[in-house]
DNA sequence: GCAATACTAGACTGATTGGTATAGTGAAGA
DNA sequence: TCTTCACTATACCAATCAGTCTAGTATTGC
């Protein structure tokens, strides 16, 4: 019998979009592993820590890429090349509306305790790197911190509001109009 | 024995509340029981359909206040005050970002296909009526759209956010925000 | 070719789930 | 006082849950 074999870093791939289709609660693991394809051995394997530790290091995985293709390069990189990549990239990883955010999705229901810390440290850091992008652009501090944040929530409420809606469109326009403010402040703060 | 006597309103708010804490999946029977102080037996009383039949009420009873104190206020109220008037409405019941949404929060886990239906109808009413709103008191169509969009969408994006951070103030600083560009909008476009 | 390792499959378990059935309690009306 | 009915309490049920365990099968290094 064909007998296939998965890499750990597809496991979390796969398990981490079925708790973004399920949330942590509804994803049984009957619903996990006829999803996947991997059975409970498999999982077992891989995460030893089982349902929780799946969970755990779906959360730390999801971070991670953001660290690296979001936050280090608002932090560290020319700070509108960042910003206008931050665009880009928030929209191919949420798939322009289709894809929740599971940080956001756990923020609400009953896990947001058991991994309230890399819940707010996943949000604090991407508030707080886009606040320093702006204002190494150039922006004003009142208006470089309330921009962020509101940059911020106002994905994830678009990301809600795109599910509510069944519309992904609404996730595209936001994000034109979350630019167009950001194009906004940078321009009539510019430095040069 | 002391026995307890409740009303089904009463009923409806403690067990709605339960949903909000801990979302529609993660809400055993037990914890319901458990939060709310009534049994099995009072809860299979007042909702003969069960879990799915709590939430189906629950859910309508929110939709029923919103229309009531928000949506028909903007869609046949003088608009301006009716706008004021849901800044201060949304505030308090949201609990200035205590309380999250409900339908918000089942939009995003598993439960959203059970209750697609509500969950659209409510987030499409609310941006209607409130567009509906910014036009009667004269803003101009692609404003207005986009303007009910932003706000609607922002503040779901605030709830997730302060109960990622932890941090309730998130909610009321985007409140004002929110308020501040709706005036702007309101004072350029003014009819008079 | 052989052993060790990395991974897979699925039967099994005890606890918990949503839901039902039964046996109430107590206030209101006659 | 007796009946009725709205409401409560909890024992119980089958189904499902997360997690364990054993028995594997391929692949790798030698």
């Amino acid at each position: 019998m064909a007998r296939t074999v998965f890499e750990k870093s597809d496991a979390i791939t796969r398990v981490a979009e079925v708790f973004r289709e399920l949330g942590f609660e509804g994803a049984s693991l009957f619903e996990i592993t006829e999803r996947t394809g991997l059975s409970k051995g498999s999982l077992y394997h891989f995460f030893p820590g089982g349902k929780e530790g799946m969970a755990a290091e779906i959360l730390a995985d999801v971070d991670g890429w953001f660290v690296r293709e979001v936050f280090e390069p608002l932090e560290r990189g020319e700070p509108r090349a960042a910003i206008a990549q931050m665009w880009r990239t928030v929209d191919a990883y949420f798939r322009s509306g289709r894809r929740v955010c599971l940080l956001g999705a756990f923020a609400l229901d009953e896990t947001r305790d058991r991994f309230a810390k890399p819940i707010r440290v996943y949000f604090k850091r991407w508030i707080e790197s886009l606040d320093i992008a702006l204002l190494r652009a150039g922006v004003d501090a009142a208006t470089a911190r309330s921009l962020a944040e509101d940059i911020v929530g106002s994905i994830q409420g678009a990301l809600t509001l795109a599910r509510a809606l069944k519309d992904d469109a609404v996730f595209g326009r936001t994000l034109e109009r979350l630019q167009r403010r950001a194009d906004a402040a940078l321009s009539s703060h510019s430095k040069s």
